[in-house]
DNA sequence: TCAATAGTGTCTTTTAGACATTATATG
DNA sequence: CATATAATGTCTAAAAGACACTATTGA
């Protein structure tokens, strides 16, 4: 680590964040539209180089804010994977460490910095491919990553706000496995799981249209799922 | 990412790599003497700064190889995080990307470049420790990742030669998870998890000290298992 | 013979999943 | 009233785990 000879470089460490949350009960990713004039250039995802005295995590949080205008000092961030094949940018070598970022849905990103930026449903993510660099290889993996982490970890609850009910909590983990849960099942194991959430006495949430109103939960101190929430 | 205004430098990229076996029933991990004349200097995992040309993957398997005299083409080898805390290097800034390998007991790593290398096993650990820089938070990474993975994913294989046999397996994941596993059940959810391992009809391997002698497997084609052989 | 390891059988408990039923709201 | 969502109850199947038992070797 200390070598320094030849044959070794000093390359250009960025970060760029996978941004998740659930809109229209639809697991959607932040997108930033490229800054270049070119018509045809592609979205990317919201990256920054890394300053000097700036640890990679805040250089995450720094990116999201200076791009997409969303300030996210307290939700998920998580590192993902380090990108970095010599040739993934074409000017010059880029290590590029990727974070994942689960937030509540923010209702609307303000792009700050002259560019816009956008949430785009998972499944409607074809309309903006290919994205800029490596991301189409980031964006699976941070996906995949969140399908997971929803099994064995408590996770779910950084996409909702606190208080949430069980039905919120049910929409996370529909749309982000992309599959219909039982929701007395689903009740059940949730309920049943160790400190997963906490009951707020006497609270409930009425819906729109009518319905049973729902008893309302905060997050409970578990972070890992006894037992886990498996995908069907 | 591709900004390159003040503030941004460029930093120097290392592999770390976090290689385990399990040598005698124990996991172990694989370190490097320091290559300062200072007496109490601190061991380290095995790590180098990437080359202009080089992936990080090859730079890691390289690292292994001119620093313990392993050669692991074949070996098991995963991102494990990137660790880039400003100040975690006292020389200067250093970004280094950590790596998981996981081997066979190798019998010997054959030092080269004039530095000593050897297994240590976890529980020993302290002799050894403080490691230098901020191996002491990599090396808890590297074997929860690994206790992690092998419920989830046949990674266990990778600890042991083919052919094996199901008391091979079995010790691989009481090293690893420091647990002793009964040994009926768990055949039982070994050879009915689908693909994990494949029999070797009709062939056998006696033990030294008597037994029945034991059924041979190879790896077979799953990654990941299911159901998972979850931690007791 | 005994000790050691491999492998099978059986029973209980826990968890998952399908699905019927009850509860409480809106319109 | 009908409809929608929340919450509970019940049954079945799958999986986990404890542990007795049989099988095949070396000493």
């Amino acid at each position: 680590m200390t070598a320094g000879i030849a044959d070794v470089s000093t390359c250009a460490v960025a970060v760029d964040v996978a941004l998740l949350t659930v809109r229209d009960e639809r697991l959607s990713i932040l997108l930033v539209e490229p800054d270049t004039p070119d018509l045809d250039a592609a979205w990317a995802l919201p990256g920054r180089r890394v300053r000097d005295d700036e640890s990679l995590i805040d250089g995450a949080r720094r990116a999201v804010r200076e791009l997409a205008g969303l300030a996210i000092p307290h939700a998920w961030l998580e590192q993902l994977a380090t990108y970095g094949e010599p040739q993934r940018d074409p000017h010059g070598r880029v290590v590029s460490v990727a974070y994942l970022a689960l937030v509540p849905d923010p209702e609307d990103p303000a792009p700050g910095d002259g560019r816009s930026a956008a949430f785009v449903a998972f499944e409607d993510l074809a309309d903006h491919q290919p994205l800029a660099y490596d991301h189409d290889r980031i964006l699976p993996d941070a996906v995949e990553r969140a399908r997971s982490k929803l099994e064995y970890t408590a996770l779910a609850t950084q996409f909702v706000e606190e208080p949430f009910t069980l039905g919120d909590l049910r929409r996370v983990y529909e749309a982000v496995w992309g599959e219909s849960l039982d929701g007395a099942n689903f009740r059940r194991k949730v309920v049943s799981t160790t400190d997963f959430v906490l009951p707020v006495d006497g609270e409930f949430r009425k819906r729109p249209g009518g319905g049973r109103p729902a008893q309302l939960y905060r997050r409970g101190t578990a972070e890992r799922l006894h037992p886990a929430m498996l995908r069907p």
